[in-house]
DNA sequence: ATGACTGACGATGTCAGA
């Protein structure tokens, strides 16, 4: 506690974090138990599984959080939580139809534009799923120009694409199929050139880092996974990024999702603009 | 070997995930 409140109030550093749960509920305890332990400021939660009404949200009102939820029946699912508060709350991409997948949230942090993206997985490149999510990751661009253009952003979220070689565990193999199409990457890439930085490689240029590892077989011993889920700053918060890591440890715990969290500090005055007033 | 796990829904299986 000591520490958390030198942090806070010397050090003027916020932590913000990107996670697919693969279920709120049935990781209700193991996320509550990870927010204990991490105190995140700000947290972008992918794949609740869950409709409004039944989303644990006495959970995260307990430890401190504002919460703004898009959920659905079953599948899909977003969330933003935030311990400096969260306005103009909005969900979807800017052409939403009534009745689309819950994949997009955004909220406003203390004058920061924060994003909770579930991007479609494609389900295999012949399929015409591949073509909603390309669809998908252009919309999402158009989203960012029209609402976000000229105000810090962070754009959080499982993309479902490695961008690079060092993102997928054989690039070889990966070549061309989901996750590694070029037509995918490229869709992803347009994005970025809005003018985000992938916070994880701002201090990390290697590769054997991956923040999605299958629940089949050795996939978590073998380290073979791809890095899917990321944390994308505006270039303004991308200069205060002080470190970022993806807490692998979490996917070691019992009961896991198959995502990982990454986590994402940011120090100097855009922090103190996101940071609680606690 | 288009498989292996996991979750939701709601049933003793099917779909989706990535």
């Amino acid at each position: 506690m000591l520490a958390r409140r030198l942090r806070r109030s010397y050090s003027a550093s916020v932590l913000v974090a990107s996670w697919n749960v693969n279920s709120i509920r049935a990781r209700q305890d193991l996320v509550e138990n990870w927010l204990r332990d991490q105190r995140p400021d700000v947290v972008c939660l992918q794949e609740t599984k869950v409709v409004d009404d039944d989303f644990p949200s006495e959970m995260f009102q307990r430890l401190g959080y504002a919460l703004a939820v898009a959920g659905q029946r079953s599948y899909n699912g977003v969330a933003i939580a935030s311990r400096s508060g969260l306005e103009d709350v909005e969900i979807g991409l800017w052409d939403e139809r009534p009745g689309a997948d819950r994949r997009l949230i955004a909220a406003t942090v203390n004058g920061v534009r924060v994003f909770s993206t579930y991007v479609p997985n494609g389900k295999s490149v012949a399929s015409p799923d591949f073509a909603v999510k390309l669809d998908f990751l252009e919309r999402l661009r158009e989203t960012l120009a029209r609402k976000a253009a000229g105000v810090p952003v962070i754009l959080c979220g499982d993309f479902n694409v490695a961008l690079e070689p060092e993102d997928v565990y054989d690039p070889i193999k990966f070549e061309g199929q989901l996750h590694f199409h070029p037509d995918e990457r490229v869709r992803l890439e347009r994005l970025l050139e809005l003018g985000l930085v992938d916070a994880f490689r701002i201090h990390e240029k290697g590769g054997g880092y991956y923040s999605w590892w299958d629940y089949r077989g050795a996939s978590l011993r073998k380290n073979e996974g791809l890095r899917i889920d990321y944390v994308f700053l505006s270039r303004d918060l991308a200069e205060r990024c002080v470190s970022v890591r993806i807490d692998a440890a979490a996917r070691r715990l019992p009961r896991p999702s198959d995502h990982a969290p990454v986590i994402v500090q940011l120090s100097g005055p855009s922090a103190e603009a996101l940071q609680a007033t606690d």
